[in-house]
DNA sequence: ACAAAAATTAGAATAATTCTTGATCGCAGG
DNA sequence: CCTGCGATCAAGAATTATTCTAATTTTTGT
């Protein structure tokens, strides 16, 4: 089942909201949603601590841990595994797979073509009721 | 009917084969093949460890690791992973997904219906080469 | 402003997995 | 039959992503 349009996310760029999904907003949660959806690169934990500090020189990677818990868990942005790597974040809440090139060693998000519904090419018992689909790919992208 | 095997897989009632797929078997080799084999459930290595020292009281979990690695990257078994949790294991080679069956907790092979190829729903570049798919569902089987 | 609740911090704890080191096995050649 | 040699195994230490704990700070509601 595809989610409906979100109820237009929080500009990252302008004021920060009292919250966003009924997740009060802190200081700390903000930038690290601002992060996230600035750089869309699927960034880890430790990617995100790093990076932040430009903004909160003092926050502590636990925090970010509880921040990046926060936004996933309010369904503000997705968190993401490649086998037993370090979880990666993606706000991107449309449902969409990953593709990892291996190659470069990005990750690609990958939509299904118009009008498919993975349940629907699934041999899955009637009645089965999915929450959740991850999809991953991994292989070469054609050099562009 | 079943789909034919690729590379019909020894017998694991049977005699020790030399070795399967390229990879000298030994004995703990053998016995951690044919215990994935004959138990389908998806187990993790820890569990392999406990289930396999009536066969082996001796073996070590280092070495049931070493086993799962020996076997994955030949590609006698596969290594599946549902979020951070420990690594799983499947003697299934076709290429399926997995259903997390959120009620009973437990594992169940799912597989596309006749004819359906995952990489023609998928929006991707042409000229892009997959060279592993891993599909995972979470949700709730209807009850039997 | 004050009490209560929630969030943050720093560091300790956890747990799956990998690494290290030394012992052991299986086998090919002498 | 011995001897070496490379691969495997065992035991425990090390690693690492993540979670937990306890203390402090911030925010909220009254």
């Amino acid at each position: 089942m595809v989610a409906p349009i979100q109820n237009s996310k929080p500009d990252p760029s302008g004021e920060m909201p009292a919250e966003i999904s009924g997740l009060r907003m802190t200081k700390q949660r903000w930038e690290v949603y601002r992060l996230l959806v600035g750089q869309r690169d699927h960034p880890t934990a430790n990617e995100v601590f790093i990076r932040i500090k430009d903004r909160l020189p003092n926050i502590s990677l636990a925090t970010v841990y509880n921040c990046l818990e926060a936004l996933t868990q309010h369904g503000i942005v997705r968190q993401v595994n490649f086998d037993r790597e370090p979880s990666r974040f993606c706000p991107n809440l449309e449902e969409h797979g990953h593709f990892h090139d291996k190659k470069s060693g990005t990750i690609h998000d990958i939509v299904f073509k118009p009008g498919v519904n993975l349940a629907d090419v699934l041999d899955l018992p009637a009645g089965t009721v999915i929450t959740d689909i991850e999809i991953t790919l991994r292989g070469e992208l054609p050099t562009s």
